[in-house]
DNA sequence: ACGAAGCCCTGCAAGC
DNA sequence: TGCTTGCAGGGCTTCG
């Protein structure tokens, strides 16, 4: 499930070849998103010239002329570079046909992701105006974090997750954090220490750095823009191991849920 | 303002 | 083997 160093991958992967490229055709066979993929899509990006690739959170924005595509990929959610002639498959729901005789495909099986039109500055629209920073900038840091979680019952976990807060953090990268920083998912977010959420940001950069390094994670769906996996699943201390031995105490690590989501961590190590 | 729950969707695994 | 059931989950939306 692509979270910020996934998405961050796609959008290395396909900017080389999206910049300074004209979309010669946009075919949408399935409109039914998250949102529907508006129907003057076509027809307002047809002819248009991409001039950047950006990311902001997980959402991917190419930007043209006059205004910019917005793209998420949900859960399950991919693009890949084609050639413009490979017979569409299941789930490849939009195509932008480019220049270059390529083709820009987006496919996403559970349909969780979603493809918006946004005239004008993208980052004044309702959907990025109040996302918090991004976890790799210098805005971010322990003590913003610690400012933000005062009063707050939350588990620190599910504040992580939280994109107003922080953006583009999800369950994998909060697990894997926590473990490292050495706390406790479900410990309340307003009763951490200025000393441990400095730790914990640190541990975020690190983790979200090594996991783009590698090209994000591989769990089942992801794949990156040439259709190759990401490797940092091999290099996961918590998530999706629940009953499984620590790596670093080889107590049995436990699972629970925290807002809705599954939550793995170590009651030893992390405290 | 905060927090918990609901909803959208398909694929896969487990159970009978 | 073939069904049903449960779970996975991002994040907006609704409700308390």
């Amino acid at each position: 499930m692509p979270e910020l160093p996934e998405v961050e991958t796609t959008r290395r992967g396909i900017e080389s070849s999206l910049i300074q490229h004209r979309i010669v055709r946009v075919l949408v066979r399935m409109p039914k998103l998250r949102w529907p993929i508006p129907a003057e899509l076509s027809q307002l990006v047809t002819g248009k010239t991409v001039q950047r690739v950006t990311r902001r959170a997980k959402y991917i924005l190419l930007q043209v002329d006059g205004g910019s595509v917005l793209i998420h990929l949900g859960m399950s959610g991919s693009l890949r570079l084609l050639q413009s002639d490979l017979t569409p498959g299941k789930h490849d729901h939009v195509d932008f046909h480019l220049d270059s005789g390529r083709l820009l495909r987006f496919n996403d099986p559970r349909r969780f992701g979603s493809i918006l039109w946004l005239e004008n500055d993208p980052l004044d629209h309702p959907l990025l105006v109040n996302l918090g920073p991004e976890p790799l900038s210098d805005g971010f840091d322990g003590d913003y974090l610690y400012g933000r979680s005062r009063g707050r019952k939350v588990a620190i976990k599910t504040l992580l997750m939280n994109n107003q807060l922080v953006a583009g953090i999800g369950n994998i990268y909060a697990s894997e954090a926590l473990f490292m920083a050495g706390i406790r998912p479900d410990r309340r977010a307003g009763r951490v220490s200025r000393a441990r959420y400095r730790t914990l940001a640190a541990c975020i950069k690190e983790v979200l750095n090594r996991a783009i390094a590698m090209g994000g994670t591989t769990l089942r769906d992801f794949i990156n823009a040439d259709g190759q996996p990401g490797y940092f699943k091999q290099t996961l201390m918590v998530y999706g191991r629940g009953n499984q031995p620590c790596s670093k105490c080889r107590t049995l690590l436990k699972q629970i849920r925290l807002g809705q989501r599954s939550s793995v961590f170590c009651s030893r190590c992390q405290r």
